[in-house]
DNA sequence: TTGAAATATGCGCATATGCACATATATATT
DNA sequence: AATATATATGTGCATATGCGCATATTTCAA
C-alpha cells in the first residue's frame, strides 16, 4: 500500500469524524452552495473562531475550497476531487432530521443575500468575537 | 440536530479515520467475507494485539460484528446497518491499488482455510504474542 | 489437568485533538 | 489615516488516541 496515499484517505475520513465539521460538510453538500463564514456561524450557531478553526481543517484535509471575495470568504466542497465527491454524495443521503435546524438557519440566512452574495456578517452577535477595548 | 444520532455517523467515520482500521474495513467489503483476527494479522503484517485493538473500536462503532467459533473469532461487516452499507460500498469503490499487498496477502492467507474455515493461526509468527517464559 | 494456541486487555508514554480566550490579519469605509 | 467588519490564529489546558510491552482470558487437545 502506498501510504501517503492512503493517509489521504483516512484523513478525509477524519475530517469527516467531528460533528461540527460533519455539519458544514452536510450544509453545502445539501444545498449545493459555497457558503461563507459568517453564514456558517448563523446557521451552526457556534462561535466564529470554532467555524474557522474547523473549516482550516476541513480545507487542509482538502475536502473545502477556499474563495476571497472582499471581506467575505466563501467555502465550497472540492468536487472535482472524486474522493471528496463520494464522501458528500454519502453525507448528502444521511438522514435529514439530523441535520434539521441547521438547514433551517441556513435557509433563513441565505434569505440575506444580495445578489447571490453575502453582505450581511455575523447576525447573532453573542458568536461574534468581543468587541476590541478601545485602546 | 439530535447530538446521539449525529456522534453515531462521526464515530463511524473516526473509525475509517485510521489506516489499519480502514485497511481492515476494505478487506472485509472487498472480499465479502468474515475474517478471523489471525488471517488480518498475516494480511496486514501488524502485531496481533494492534489488530485486536482496532477491531474492538470497530466494533465499539457498530461497523463489525464479531462471532466466535471455538478458538477462532470472525469478524464482518455489519452490513444490515444502513450507514455502514453506505460507508463499506465508498471504501469499496476506493483505488485498488492502495491496497493490493493486503490483498495479496490475504488471497494467500485464504488458501490455508479448510472447509471455508480458518484452522492455522498466525503464519508471520514474528507478529504474533511472544512465547510466554515457562514458571 | 496441564499446556498450547487464539484472542483480548491493563498500563505507561508520547503525541494529537478540541475548546476557550484573546488577539492578529485583511479588507472596506469614512 | 483611522476605524469597523470579516476572518484567522497563537496559546494553554484537558482529554483522547495510538503504540509497545507484558499479561490475561478463553478454548481445545493431549
Amino acid at each position: 500500500m502506498t501510504e501517503t496515499e492512503l493517509s489521504r484517505i483516512t484523513d478525509a475520513f477524519k475530517a469527516l469524524s467531528d460533528p461540527t465539521r460533519l455539519r458544514i460538510v452536510r450544509l453545502m453538500a445539501a444545498n449545493d452552495e459555497e457558503v461563507c463564514v459568517c453564514e456558517l456561524v448563523d446557521s451552526l450557531e457556534v462561535p466564529q473562531y470554532h467555524v474557522s478553526r474547523h473549516l482550516k481543517e476541513l480545507r487542509n484535509a482538502r475536502l473545502l475550497r477556499a474563495r476571497r471575495d472582499g471581506r467575505w470568504v466563501y467555502y465550497s466542497l472540492d468536487l472535482t476531487d472524486p474522493v471528496v465527491k463520494e464522501l458528500a454524495e454519502v453525507v448528502r443521503r444521511l438522514p435529514a432530521d439530523l441535520f434539521r435546524e441547521d438547514q433551517r438557519n441556513f435557509e433563513q440566512r441565505m434569505t440575506l443575500r444580495v445578489g447571490g452574495r453575502c453582505c450581511a456578517g455575523i447576525q447573532k452577535k453573542h458568536l461574534a468575537p468581543n468587541v476590541r477595548v478601545r485602546k
